[in-house]
DNA sequence: CGTTTAGTGCGTCAACTGCA
DNA sequence: TGCAGTTGACGCACTAAACG
């Protein structure tokens, strides 16, 4: 059961992250930050064409692994901030509608008392 | 008390997407 | 097409509440 996109399509205003998140009003979970600034101590790579013996290679391959690491820790930490606003959001709308759809449910009522033949 | 359980956060991996 | 960013899933550590 890979994991695709095909998440359903009911109504999704809110879409997770890259499903071309439709229009509403809300902030989509994904907000971009201008990223790119690394975390305190990322030295840049030496530059490339300077690497020779296996030892530096291998050390090179490491300080690339530990880069990427650094970097998807901090992706992952801003991508669960991003995922606890978008709750965070949901959650609130979901009051809003509730008190909405109890309003309309009181109108619906008074509207058919109003027209609903008396029957002595 | 010590033990168990449920909830939460974190780091990592892997799959995916969009861009140059 | 390769790369960087994003995010679901997994396992681990920690904490607070419940229980005997």
């Amino acid at each position: 059961m890979a994991v695709t996109g095909d998440e359903t399509d009911e109504e999704t205003e809110l879409a997770p992250s890259h499903m071309a998140a439709a229009t509403g009003d809300m902030p989509t979970y994904q907000i971009r930050a201008p990223t790119t600034a690394l975390p305190q101590g990322v030295v840049m790579a030496a530059s490339p064409g300077s690497l020779h013996s296996p030892q530096q290679l291998a050390e090179e391959a490491t300080r690339k692994r530990e880069l990427r690491l650094m970097k998807n820790r901090e992706a992952a930490k801003e991508c669960r901030r991003r995922k606890k606003e978008y709750v965070k959001c949901l959650e609130s709308r979901v009051a809003v509608l509730e008190v909405q759809n109890k309003k309309l449910i009181e109108e619906l009522e008074t509207l058919k008392d109003i027209c609903s033949p008396k029957t002595d």
